[in-house]
DNA sequence: AGAGCGTATGTCAGAAATGACATACAATCA
DNA sequence: TGATTGTATGTCATTTCTGACATACGCTCT
């Protein structure tokens, strides 16, 4: 498995094709990481639709400026418990959530 | 917050009318602790519909029993994430998992 | 009654996630 | 140029989650 090295490798642009082919990532793994993604990108748009910048973002979250990018960058050290609970914080309902990951 | 206790109270029946009311969840709370709840309900639906035991699911888990009794029963140190990898193991879709929750 | 099966619940050592901090990078000013 | 602002990335101590185990409960048999 080892999906902390691949989350990596895929982060750091080491395909031009499937990253699931490449990194033989199983359709489970591949779905959860598309979830997570999509979430992160979520975040973003999300955070600066309300014109906040990561450090405001994480007073309002009582988190730190290094987690917000660290969600947004879809780090492998971020839950997608922290992704879901920080798009509530910002208004994000359960509709669009489900919206978001489908 | 203290949503440990909370979810604890809450599992314990220890309401009639609203949950959230009753505990001062806020918002965002209440969505969280839905999903999860709505999350669990499926797990357990599929385990059933595939005729699998508590222990036959935690070794398609690499889990234990024990986990999976928790993660059924909405335990508060079962996280959405662990839910979610489960329902992806049993086969549901991201398609699905959004309907779950929202 | 006792045996077997499935589930629930408490505990705990080890693993993973988290906030915080330092620091680096990029862009935009004056 | 240097200063400021926002973001990225690495590290680490603490918190939280996880699998495993023990054990209890409920049910259905014989």
């Amino acid at each position: 498995m080892d999906s902390r090295k691949k989350a990596r490798l895929t982060k750091a642009g080491w395909t031009t094709g499937s990253t699931a082919d490449f990194l033989n990532l199983s359709d489970e793994e591949s779905a959860y990481i598309e979830m997570k993604l999509a979430l992160s990108r979520k975040l973003r748009e999300r955070r600066m639709a309300n014109k906040l910048t990561q450090a405001e973002l994480a007073d309002a979250l009582a988190s730190s400026q290094s987690r917000v990018a660290k969600m947004e960058a879809g780090d492998p050290t971020v839950s997608i418990d922290l992704l879901i609970k920080s798009l509530l914080v910002l208004g994000v309902s359960k509709k669009e959530l489900a919206r978001t990951i489908s």
